[in-house]
DNA sequence: TAGATTGTTAATCGATTAACAATC
DNA sequence: TAGATTGTTAATCGATTAACAATC
């Protein structure tokens, strides 16, 4: 596959839109769409969709339009979701059990395979099968199991000092859900930040901003 | 305050990482900022920052720079989240009370105020204090209360239905956890989006693209 | 072959950045 | 007053949309 580095941000936050759609017309038993039919069910442009694709390749053909399967099956292969990372949950307070069971890691590149508490009380609990391990054991676990990326459900005050570890422990990819800004201290690690208090926040504003 | 339609979304969605900076300087004692500084901190450019600000009118002065204090507010007073909505929690399930017992509605401008289910097993569980109510108890619910707003947390098959009866019992504004796209059915309401998978798989596509 | 639809280039639109006069 | 920093206009940059030749 050629570089994707270097494709606007934008465009990466479009693919998994785009994937879900996919999978529709697959399960509708749909085998071809068109730059023009997927637009109109998106309500995103057929321009934009194939300026979009043609970021990472030719998928289509003229007169045709694309395979529906090809197309999911490229896109899986672009986001990276054909192949797993292991992960590890810090946090196993509300929102970390809840992310722990709810989520299907499995479905999108990940595979969750340890979670861990600094409360004595947490650990044993379990979550998806796994137990709650303490913290203390971290380090050991990632030596012995080599985990990449960490989802981060903690208190923001914690956070500084789990991400330098987990860093220092190999991870290279963080699921944020806290205020803890990694991506400052660390350029070169993977970010994604779930801010959940930002996304009803701006509901807020658009509520006012109905009447 | 000058009527705020037409603002660009990305605008608005920078206003609650101001926000929330600014409560950051405020309890470290700042009294006043500087574009200059804020978007050191902020990883912007000064310039940005005016700019944003400007669409909502001249918070600063001339020289001096901008009041920590009265920026903060003039903001919360933008985003709406000085005054309630009344807002009821759809699905008690594992996302469901997470979210119902993790978020802090209160500072962000809504008051949590009933909590739903269609499964009998979940009523009378408690999140937040407040009993899980069947589903069935929804309308009498919503007329006698008048909530505005849902937050869905059941699973997208269920949500169509869910969310025509909620629009028909006067909700206006959508916290959608799932992934019915409400807002191709009904354009007048306000809809904000929480995709987990989605960020997850923008986060498996940039670790991936690490190497 | 003729029709359809892509891939891609060019035009437009919008957002960010730079510059600077206004002014505290 | 002189220095600092805003509010705002102009310049640049990037993203989206339109157009069309290539081609299946």
């Amino acid at each position: 596959m050629a570089n994707t580095s270097g494709i606007s941000p934008l465009v990466i936050k479009r693919l998994p839109r785009y994937y879900r759609f996919l999978e529709e017309l697959l399960k509708e038993g749909k085998s071809r769409i068109s730059s023009a039919e997927l637009a109109k069910r998106m309500g995103l442009t057929a321009s934009q969709i194939r300026q979009d694709l043609n970021c990472f390749g030719g998928f289509g053909q003229q007169g045709y339009g694309y395979s529906v399967i090809e197309l999911k099956d490229s896109i899986a292969e672009i986001l990276g979701i054909n192949k797993y990372e292991k992960a590890i949950l810090i946090g196993a307070g509300n929102l970390g059990r809840a992310i722990g069971a709810h989520v299907k890691f499995d479905e999108y590149g990940f595979k969750l395979i340890g979670v861990f508490d600094k409360k004595e009380s947490a650990t044993g609990l379990i979550i998806n099968d796994m137990p709650v391990r303490h913290i203390k054991g971290l380090e050991n676990f990632c030596r012995d199991n080599k985990p990449t990326t960490a989802i981060l459900c903690i208190p923001k005050e914690e956070a500084k000092n789990v991400v330098e570890e987990l860093i220092s422990f190999g991870i290279k990819g963080f699921w944020n859900f806290t205020h803890y800004d990694i991506a400052v201290n660390h350029p070169y690690v993977a970010v994604k930040n779930v801010h959940l208090s930002d996304s009803l926040m701006t509901l807020r504003y658009h509520i006012k901003d109905l009447d």
